[in-house]
DNA sequence: CTGAAAGCGCTTACAG
DNA sequence: CTGAAAGCGCTTACAG
């Protein structure tokens, strides 16, 4: 049924060994043009596509990696970053293959039944996968959250993140800052250290302690909020939030506790999502280089594959402010 | 270095066979609880993983499903959608592993590499790929915008859509409509059947075609096809959107053009995507039963997989309009 | 420049 | 109830 080298052979008239030395363009292997061309010419006319599990069963290596996501929705940020990483490890003869962790199967059944070259996680993975990978020869470039001592992991500074909210915010004149957390408990990771990056912005530029509140993505629970805020003793002027969908959120609540935005109470957001840009006012938010990340992310995996090549240089300054209206 | 089911045997003072008969509980044959047990220890002690690659070469399948995505950005419907039928197929010892199709690489080559036991198209195939996969052995769950003689095809009736939308604005009161459609030229294919639909239902209903404008992501793009409605000869009143982020634009074009929203113009998206209850007003949107469709599709795949098994219904209704102020 | 042969790790008839 | 042996399709020393 399925067609092999063998058949290939046996078509053109050579070895199989002939057969493998052409297809895979083994390199100080010199080939008449004639039988190159008479393989290859045999090899489009039946068909041949060479079996990943054969090679991969020889070789002990796949061409696959596989990213592995949070559970948590993905959001635009996430896609376009996997789109990138995707794209620029096709152009190396690797291809991405993403699992959304479900919690419901192990980690470790899924790499294993995919072998691949590398694991790529999106979130960062418990010790004793990691552990359980690299034994297995896997390449693993996990994920940080903020600063990591480990060179091939991914970090994403998300205390700068909080640190560029309340540097913009400052920088407007705002000194009494609120901090509006998701209620999605999924996201608690990236919430707290978002939240320490304002924290210790607000410490280092002797501002009060940021008032942090947990908002729904509901109109009530957002203006319930707004109402606390406005009824501190030093009231709140400027809201950082966790990402823009909390922001709109903050935008919605304010205005329905008969507040304006900015002049009342100024909001930035995190990720640049479409319609940040519809909200009224726009919302300001801060926006990701996600190229680079993508860049940085890729390199590191061909990095770790092969350690002849130069491990990639982080990125540096890939979180900017986007100033809109809001603020 | 790796463990194989030949350093289990030698563990366990056995035959490889009875190893393989052990570990896959194999039907039909009886072993001895002593053994079993004596296999099963030394295979843990051992931390032995059986090779996937030497299983799918043996066996001629893996348990992989490949889960093709379009190149568009995918949005927390889809998100979802993937959840569910990861979560549906791991049950049965399925791994989901999801692709988006950069358009960079050939989709045969990642199938290729995979040799996945079925992919899955979240978007439909072109006929030579998916002829190929076919002749592979590989299982094929394609997708249809519409309606699609194929039974194994997972059918999303765009057109419904826009059918619900014109139907729930007429019921509003309304007759004059338009249709706002995504500048993005990779919707097109979606956009244009639910566009159908909103003409299908329009004609059905007696009313005056649907005037169709492009709508940019931002207010200015909006705000000037609100303009060119309301100038027409007869005014249109309400906007059927292609999706939510359209819908908010809309809103916020409105908005900006001086109209208020919905009594001089109503708007209904489709998605119910989280911001969509904290625009102002809130949106009336159409939403799907995601649910009910991840079960349809894993069931989809589990049928094909297995002949013996019963092609599981389509479901019915799987969209609701979810009705807010906007309209 | 090309071929015969081994072996990657598994499963499964086929004998005992 | 258990074992020896073949073979899935590939790549790669090793001989010519």
């Amino acid at each position: 049924m399925r067609v092999t080298s063998a058949d290939v052979a046996r078509e053109s008239g050579v070895s199989r060994t002939t057969v493998s030395y052409v297809l895979n363009a083994k390199p100080g292997v010199v080939i008449t043009e004639a039988t190159r061309r008479r393989v290859l010419e045999a090899a489009s006319r039946l068909g041949y596509t060479p079996s990943a599990a054969a090679r991969a069963l020889r070789s002990g290596r796949s061409d696959l990696v596989l990213c592995v996501l949070p559970d948590w929705t993905v959001g635009p940020v996430l896609d376009t970053l996997i789109d990138h990483v995707t794209t620029s490890l096709a152009e190396h003869g690797l291809s991405v293959l993403v699992h959304i962790s479900r919690g419901s199967r192990p980690l470790a059944e899924l790499w294993r039944a995919v072998t691949p070259c590398a694991v790529l996680g999106l979130v960062p993975f418990a010790a004793a996968d990691a552990r359980a990978m690299t034994r297995s020869g896997i390449v693993v470039v996990g994920s940080a959250l903020d600063e990591d001592p480990h060179p091939e992991t991914f970090v994403v500074p998300q205390t700068s993140i909080g640190r560029l909210q309340v540097e913009h915010l400052v920088a407007r004149g705002h000194r009494a800052l609120a901090y509006a957390a998701p209620a999605d408990d999924r996201l608690v990771a990236f919430a707290d250290r978002r939240l320490a990056g304002v924290r210790a912005e607000c410490a280092r530029l002797g501002l009060p302690e940021p008032r942090v509140t947990t908002v729904d993505l509901t109109v009530e629970s957002a203006a319930a909020a707004v109402r606390g805020w406005r009824d501190d003793a030093v009231p709140v002027t400027a809201v950082a939030a966790y990402n823009d969908e909390v922001a709109l959120a903050v935008l919605a609540g304010a205005t329905a506790a008969g507040l304006v935005v900015p002049d009342d109470l100024a909001v930035i957001g995190v990720d640049d999502i479409p319609v940040a840009r519809l909200a009224s006012p726009p919302l300001t938010t801060v926006w990701q280089a996600i190229d680079a990340q993508a860049e940085y992310l890729a390199a590191s995996v061909l990095a770790a594959l092969d350690p002849s090549l130069e491990p990639p240089v982080r990125p540096d300054d890939v979180f900017h402010v986007l100033e809109r209206a809001s603020t």
